[in-house]
DNA sequence: TTGATACTTGACTAAAGAGATCATATTTAT
DNA sequence: ATAAATATGATCTCTTTAGTCAAGTATCAA
C-alpha cells in the first residue's frame, strides 16, 4: 500500500484535531499546516474531503476552523488511507487468465491484506495515547 | 506496496522460465507474451532488466530465448518487485519533523514491513510447486 | 458597519510515472 | 540467403500526484 503525501497530511491532520478536541475553540488549518510544513491550499482540499466524509466539522467565520466530529477509537489508519487515497494495494490484474497469473494474484492479496491489517489496527485514539505517554510500549487487551 | 503491471509481468516471465527450465530449449518471448496476453515488446524490455540482473541469460538467433541462469529457490517475488518495481512501499515523508509525522512514519514502516515479509517467503521455487501439484496445502519446515 | 480572520468552491498547472509502441540493428539455425 | 529471434534507444500518450490561484461567503469584534 503506498501511502501518498495526500493520506499522510490527511491522517496527520485527524491527529491533530483528535489531539486537540478536548479544548472547545476549533483548530484553524494554518495552524496545522504551519507546524507541519504543509501547504495550506493543499490541506484546505483534503479537510474538504474529511468533512465529506463526515469526520470532521468546520465551523466558518473568524475564529472558525476544524473540529473532530466522530469517536477517534472508531477511525483507524486504514479508514483514512482508503478513503483519502485513489491508489488501490496489491495489484488488480484483469479476469486471472492463467494458473499462472492467478497464482501471483493471491499473492499480492495476500501481501496487500498483511498491510491492510497493520493500518487497521492503529486508530486515532491509540496513536493519540502513544503520542501522549511518549514512546512506552502499550499494552491493550 | 503496488504492484504495477511490469512487475506482475516480469514475475511470470520468470515464474514460465523456472518452469520450463528443465527443457533444454530457450524460451522465446513471444511463447510467453501469447500465453499471457502481455504486449510482446513490453516484455522485451522487462527481459532486459531481469537480464541485466543476471537472473535470466538470452540466446540470440533463430530458435533463441530466454533462460533461467539461478536457482529458483534464491529468488523470491519481493526480490522481483524490488529490483523491477520503482514505486517504494509505505511512504517516504522527509526528516520526521514533528512527534505525529515520526509515528505515522514508523505506521508506514510496519505496514510496508508486513507485506514485504510475504513476498519475501514466496521463492520461485515454492511457487513452481504450487503450480505443478495444484491447489493442495503444503507444509514447508 | 467595517475590517480582519477563516472557511468554500471550482478551476488550473507542472512534473513524474506507467504502460506501452516503433524503427532499426544484430545474431544464428537451416 | 532467409527466417526467426533478440538488442537498443527513442518516443508517446495517459493518469496521477502535488500543489496553486482567484473570487466568494460567513462570523466575530471593535
Amino acid at each position: 500500500m503506498v501511502i501518498s503525501a495526500r493520506v499522510h497530511y490527511a491522517c496527520v491532520a485527524m491527529l491533530e484535531l483528535a489531539i486537540q478536541s478536548d479544548e472547545g475553540s476549533p483548530v484553524a488549518i494554518r495552524e496545522i499546516a504551519d507546524r507541519h510544513g504543509i501547504p495550506g491550499p493543499f490541506l484546505v482540499q483534503i479537510l474538504r474531503s474529511l468533512r465529506a466524509l463526515g469526520w470532521v466539522q468546520s465551523i466558518r467565520g473568524s475564529h472558525g476552523g476544524y473540529r473532530l466530529s466522530v469517536d477517534p477509537a472508531g477511525i483507524t489508519l486504514l479508514d483514512i488511507a482508503e478513503a483519502i487515497g485513489s491508489q488501490e494495494a496489491g495489484c488488480r490484474t484483469e479476469a486471472n487468465s492463467t494458473p499462472i497469473a492467478g497464482m501471483l494474484q493471491k499473492q499480492w492479496d495476500d501481501a496487500a491484506e498483511a498491510s491492510r491489517s497493520i493500518l487497521g489496527q492503529a486508530t486515532l485514539s491509540r496513536l493519540v495515547d502513544k503520542a501522549r505517554h511518549g514512546d512506552e510500549t502499550m499494552f491493550y487487551i
